[in-house]
DNA sequence: ACCTGAACACCGTTCAAGT
DNA sequence: ACCTGAACACCGTTCAAGT
């Protein structure tokens, strides 16, 4: 239909615009057949291809899971930078997490997605670690705190989607559990299997954060140097 | 050979020691093929049976990986209960760490095992929340708190794992980035691709530590009845 | 009680060949 | 430049049948 992808009004020809196709419809196939439905050969019916007429457009199903990964946190805007660094990070948590609430099992594809390589990850990366440094924490410091707030988002919402998907979930047995063999568990037995979101969310937020002011206070005690 | 498995010296007979054996052959191939040739089909080799066996034996996959994850942190000590919190904790994720180092990939049997079953995965639970409970954290912070710390390890393993598997990374190519775009990401290029296991994992382990210090000073605060 | 044969319904990926 | 046919080398799981 369109065999030469050229636009005549010299406007610099969009790069493979047929990827973007292939990534949004993976998306659509995410959100309809979850993680485990997302194959390359559904993908490929759902464009009206053959499985293998993929390939020539991504290396293999991974490239693909990193278009994808990087296609979800799209909408992710960037905090004011004028907030305290603490606002900054709450905020790029919060509109992370609901960038992944957004799109069926988002979670899985960004943990399986390996080390960030699109623009829209790479920004998100820099985002987070301008916002480190502004802090005033120290190189190494800045990349830890990045990847351990990366990680907390990302396993939350891990352990959230799975907590909706399976609702009373029998797994989450520990109604029944012996108050002498596991004393502490089975006293908690109630809040183990309640699933608050927000709250919960908030509450690892706050302990990173809290966590990292303590860090920066005895870093900027020990090297005067700093403003 | 021992088609009934009774133990004619009176002792409790050993409740499906198939199943043990089972498991056992699942850790060996774990450590020699890795999670991604850790299949039913191989295992079911590996013991001189079928595939369709392993079905009289497991519910399916789900449960055999729940049975290796419980054996995988089988080697977990209790910590000093006389030991402040901090240090229990602390001795608890360094323990837990070293016992998901030493099966390959077995971080990832970890994460897909889901909620707890196992004797020994209640044991490290009820460990965890004991400790928290005796720092004087309420049930729901208690919890928190948990969850928190486990998923901070499993984390920690799974990209300390994933880092030492792939040597020299291109995927983690964060040299030739455009110290315009990304200016934080270009800067910190050295510290992005080293890994330095050990001092990182500190990091995390002094951030969530201190935090929830914090957390356990502010509710104590707020709550003079608590000692 | 425990195991097998045989199948069902899939996977990701490659590659020569077509247009 | 883009797509297909056909295959390769696998998966997890079920179930009637064997012993």
């Amino acid at each position: 239909m369109n065999p030469h992808n050229l636009h005549p009004s010299g406007a610099k020809s969009a790069p493979s615009l047929d990827l973007e196709q292939i990534v949004q419809a993976a998306l659509a196939l995410l959100d309809e057949a979850g993680f485990d439905g997302l194959t390359m050969r559904s993908l490929a019916d759902r464009l009206g291809i053959k499985a293998a007429s993929l390939y020539w457009h991504v290396r293999g199903k991974q490239e693909l899971l990193s278009l994808m990964a990087n296609e979800i946190i799209a909408p992710m805007r960037a905090p004011d930078r004028s907030l305290p660094w603490q606002a900054q990070l709450e905020a790029l948590g919060r509109d992370y997490r609901q960038a992944l609430l957004h799109h069926h099992d988002a979670a899985r594809v960004l943990a399986a997605s390996g080390a960030p390589t699109g623009p829209n990850m790479l920004r998100l990366s820099e985002l987070v670690l301008r916002a480190l440094l502004d802090a005033g924490f120290d190189r190494k410091d800045a990349v830890y705190a990045g990847s351990l707030i990366n990680d907390y988002v990302v396993m939350f919402v891990l352990e959230e989607t799975r907590r909706a998907e399976v609702p009373a979930e029998p797994a989450y047995g520990f109604a029944g559990l012996s108050p002498d063999e596991y004393p502490s568990l089975a006293g908690l037995a109630d809040e183990l299997m309640t699933f608050e979101a927000e709250e919960r969310f908030r509450f690892g937020a706050e302990i990173l954060t809290s966590g990292l002011e303590r860090r920066l206070a005895k870093r900027k005690a020990s090297d005067p140097l700093q403003s």
